[in-house]
DNA sequence: ATAAAAAAGTGATACAAGTCACAATATAAT
DNA sequence: ATTATATTGTGACTTGTATCACTTTTTTAT
């Protein structure tokens, strides 16, 4: 499935320049007209999205992915922004061309039908975690996602703000605060700055799956 | 859109018996194995996952729709129930036949993809709602939801007990109770038993953007 | 009809986490 | 370098909502 991927964003890409972006710029608007699917081939970003009150994180999402496609299928208005967070390479794909290369490949929409139904099931998920745990597991699971799947380390720099990590998981800068020094000081984790070391990973998932 | 879907189910329906579910009984099961798709034909459905605690119940769904699409393309075991809070009619189709349609008929992949792409934009502003209001807030939405969505009228039957509402917007069968005691003491709403008539719109919209 | 099981109603109490209010560092900008 | 701005660290206090512990009502089963 990778080597399709692969093969596909080759075909996709071929007439498409790769954009860089910074750290905290922005790639997809909400609110904006958009005729562009975009492919992430490198970096880490936030997927925001006006909610009642703030701006609510609702998940990161690292490379390589497709973003903005319920841009491309509903209205053209973006439904949700999405912000770099680490230095990230994108391309940028004609609506248009997307649509016929789904037409002309089967494979390929099966690929896409296949990671939105992954996408779903993660919410669907996560929806239930954040619901039931409270905030000490929920921050574990950052902790444990950040190490597991986006950085593949049980040392790295943590990629956003204790009060985007708070608005992330619906708690307040605070308590994320105040949760970090007991993680801190009960020896789960290091900190100097944002770099983080996972000492105790153990006691982590303890956390993630008792509170 | 709607044509092509109708006439796709017909395609798809053709050789598919339709079975009936009463209220209360299950459709889809968690961590079963399953070689079809689910085209729920009609009726109203909950979908609940296993969450780290109970069983958390994701959204509700009323026919005409899909289910089970994740199965379909991840492995082949469900990832969640599904299960009739009203009676409803269902469709099986094999995964086979369902992915051999999608391959031969690419206007169809695009409503699926579609669909795929709405829901995971629900999901998102599900979650963002959920997190930054209160109770009293989401269950207004609830309400709302059920009156402008699921029935489309302002007389209805509850068809869930307070306690899978707590559920649904993360809250307990207690506060629900007195925050319904406190809509029908302020006239926004009038039950007798699970027969809802909403008196007040206007302030259920309030409350749902406002607490 | 009657027993059994769910669902709904309600008070008392507890507590996780929010809010407010500053102080102390960092980071970015000129 | 030196402001200006953003982030982080903590204490004190408040509060929405969970939990517990019943009673009452409704529904389902026998």
């Amino acid at each position: 499935m990778r080597t399709l991927k692969d093969r596909q964003l080759e075909q996709l890409g071929k007439n498409h320049a790769v954009v860089k972006f910074k750290k905290d710029s922005t790639i997809i608007h909400q609110g904006m007209f958009s005729t562009n699917v975009v492919f992430l081939r490198e970096g880490l970003v936030k997927v925001h999205i006006t909610g009642p009150y703030n701006e609510q994180i609702v998940r990161l999402i690292k490379a390589p992915t497709y973003l903005g496609l319920p841009t491309t299928f509903g209205n053209k208005i973006n439904q949700y922004s999405v912000t770099a967070i680490l230095d990230s390479e994108a391309c940028f794909i004609d609506i248009n061309l997307f649509r016929k290369v789904l037409e002309e490949n089967n494979n390929f929409s099966a690929y896409i039908i296949q990671e939105l139904s992954k996408s779903e099931l993660e919410s669907y998920h996560r929806c239930a975690n954040r619901a039931q745990k409270q905030t000490r597991g929920n921050l574990a699971d950052v902790f444990l996602d950040l190490s597991d799947n986006i950085f593949e380390s049980d040392s790295f720099t943590l990629p956003i703000s204790q009060s985007d990590i708070g608005n992330l998981v619906d708690a307040s800068r605070e308590s994320i605060n105040r949760l970090l020094s007991e993680f801190i000081n009960d020896n789960i984790i290091e900190m100097k700055g944002r770099k983080v070391k996972i000492l105790n990973k153990k006691s982590l998932q303890l956390i993630s799956s008792n509170g």
